[in-house]
DNA sequence: ATGCAGTGATGAAACGTTTCATTGTCTTAT
DNA sequence: ATAAGACAATGAAACGTTTCATCACTGCAT
């Protein structure tokens, strides 16, 4: 367990407790020093910083060119200290490499460093496997970091969604949270599915797989669903042994399309629908190592929608909406709850999708 | 400018001052009260914690007693405040959604968490194309929030590495550094432009354009230089009009392709080589676009290497070497800075190139 | 003249730690 | 028997802020 020191919160070691203070010292200025040279009180300088209109306009100017000459700023940790407060937003995710992901994390850093948060990232997914009593683990350590708030992506806490119940932080959760233990932004995953079940549909395919997400993300089943009751409604019977539970990761793609080309190598489906984009890259891969032309062979379909897929060929035929859409929405409703614009009951709020018909179905 | 609030140095606001706190206050228990708990004195609780074998094993048990049953975790700001030590380190890099950057970030993520550090993330660039002030900017900002090491990710800075010369805390940066103002790893571009150079001589290519990025980076012209240089020595003439300067972004790409086909329309060359992977991508796409086959009528390789590129089709020839190992010794570098084990003269590592011959050239 | 409200400035306390210097006790060497 | 260490435990100071309560002053209505 090479990734989380698992014993932290009873040892909390400072394992280079006395080796490197001595060595690296920033000069900073204090407020006192601050003090001295505007010929204040420390208490002045504060007011100017903090509560400007408190002090008088003269006093006021001589505290800022005091402030200039000394290069001061204020030292966080004292303030954090004091106001109880960090300025730091912890987001939990599962693994940043999964390329939903960078454009989450930027947008939402991009939106909170505008009105002066940081923010500290966690990546919950282990080698190990032992993922899911990771994403606990995290959620219990994140409270003893004294953040201010918390975004949690989608995945990061693998389905254990009451490690949220205790939380007593503001946080929003990015995906469906059936307890609605906090705020929550989710794509109509239902609503997506749906329209490509229609779209297929109205393209004239008849035999459709499907892959899907893991059966205990609900979002997986709605998806799932939704575009069974899309095919449903346009005149698309179901066929038994056209779905296939992944894992949402790349392998599993590649192995769905195995899976396919073994099951149905006598009459191959017209069409295939990826829960997400990794699933159906291992997918396209292994279509493309076969010999399978797509989407002369096979057409393929997919769930989600990201910027970095505008440059991949064959152009994608997709369902989704941007993550920087749920971002952004995310980082409002928790500056909603920091700032007690909104206090009342957690919300859920719902991001349409939005159907492409690029070149692959 | 709504990536970066300006005039913090100046102004420190806290916009939410008053609004929360209030609301939410997680309780937590402090050394005192473990103290109370366990009849002794906070010292002992602290000698407990930080230097275990200054206290006597009953005690100790006692007082471990005390932490367990209250749930205590020390407060990280006030012994942040105490010692001077936040065990923060912060990264910057340029842009996330670069895929360079996620596994790096990982990496150097799971090194530093494993011993106990949280990571601070800053992405340099902004869409307004000032981002070269951004990267000085960021890094003043750097050293008032009070980290204890920093890794600079390649082009953060955007070339402006003369900013690098007045930091004051631990620091390691990745990629090409001519000031040596810090310790330094970077890849090894000149070997791994001539490994690519020699591949595709022997290969028989005659006929090669060279897509670089920008030349104001070193490291781009190193590239390019040796990729020359081994074409030179296996035997292949410098052809003008061969070479065409990039950004190293996606469109940037694009564009060299249209700019291949323009400017060779009656006789393209056989192979072209990218200066990093974006660029590649960029030009695929066009490539796919405007019919011309990878690697039939063009061979296509690239500079680079990351995990990504497994699944992408057709594979691409490559050479480079994967972020995660640039990571892994940037922070073992780190490390040796921060507890002491080395303090000499700034030092810089070159990691070694590997070539993998796949498919489109 | 007296009281009162408002404005501007300040001293002191508090946030929760770590660490320095001190004290007391127990061993061991003289 | 006593001095000298080693060992355990502790009280108090310090880190750099913000904020509470206080105070002095000015102007205005009584």
């Amino acid at each position: 367990m090479p990734y989380l020191t698992m014993n932290y919160p009873k040892l909390f070691t400072n394992r280079f407790a006395n080796a490197f203070k001595a060595r690296y010292f920033a000069i900073m200025s204090t407020i006192a020093e601050v003090a001295e040279r505007a010929g204040v009180s420390k208490t002045t300088v504060s007011h100017v910083i903090n509560h400007a209109d408190r002090v008088s306009k003269s006093l006021r100017e001589r505290v800022h060119r005091a402030i200039d000459e000394l290069g001061y700023a204020p030292n966080p940790q004292a303030r954090s200290l004091r106001t109880g407060r960090t300025n730091i937003i912890a987001m939990l995710i599962p693994d940043i490499r999964n390329p939903f992901y960078p454009e989450l994390v930027k947008t939402a850093q991009s939106e909170l460093e505008a009105i002066g948060f940081d923010m500290l990232i966690f990546n919950t997914d282990v080698p190990g496997g032992r993922s899911q009593d990771h994403g606990r683990e995290y959620l219990s350590q994140i409270s003893n970091k004294r953040v201010d708030g918390l975004i949690v992506g989608d995945f990061a806490l693998h389905g254990m969604h009451d490690a949220l119940l205790k939380i007593d932080i503001p946080s929003v959760f990015i995906g469906h949270l059936p307890n609605q233990a906090v705020d929550s932004v989710k794509i109509d995953d239902h609503g997506g599915g749906y329209q490509m079940g229609e779209y297929l549909a109205k393209k004239g395919h008849r035999r459709i797989a499907h892959v899907t997400g893991p059966s205990f993300f609900k979002e997986a089943m709605q998806r799932a669903e939704g575009f069974e009751q899309g095919l449903h409604d346009y005149g698309v019977p179901l066929i038994e042994g056209m779905r296939y539970e992944g894992t949402y990761l790349t392998p599993s793609g590649k192995d769905a399309a195995q899976w396919l080309l073994a099951r149905h190598a006598a009459n191959l489906p017209s069409a295939v629908f990826f829960g997400n984009y990794l699933m159906a890259a291992g997918a396209l891969a292994e279509f493309y190592d076969r010999g399978v032309r797509v989407p002369e062979d096979i057409a393929v379909a997919v769930f989600g929608d990201q910027p970095q897929l505008e440059y991949i060929r064959p152009k994608l035929t997709r369902v989704g909406n941007s993550p920087a859409v749920l971002a952004r929405r995310a980082t409002e409703m928790l500056i909603d709850r920091l700032n007690g614009t909104y206090d009342a009951e957690p919300r859920t709020e719902v991001v349409p999708c939005i159907l492409h018909p690029f070149d692959t179905a």
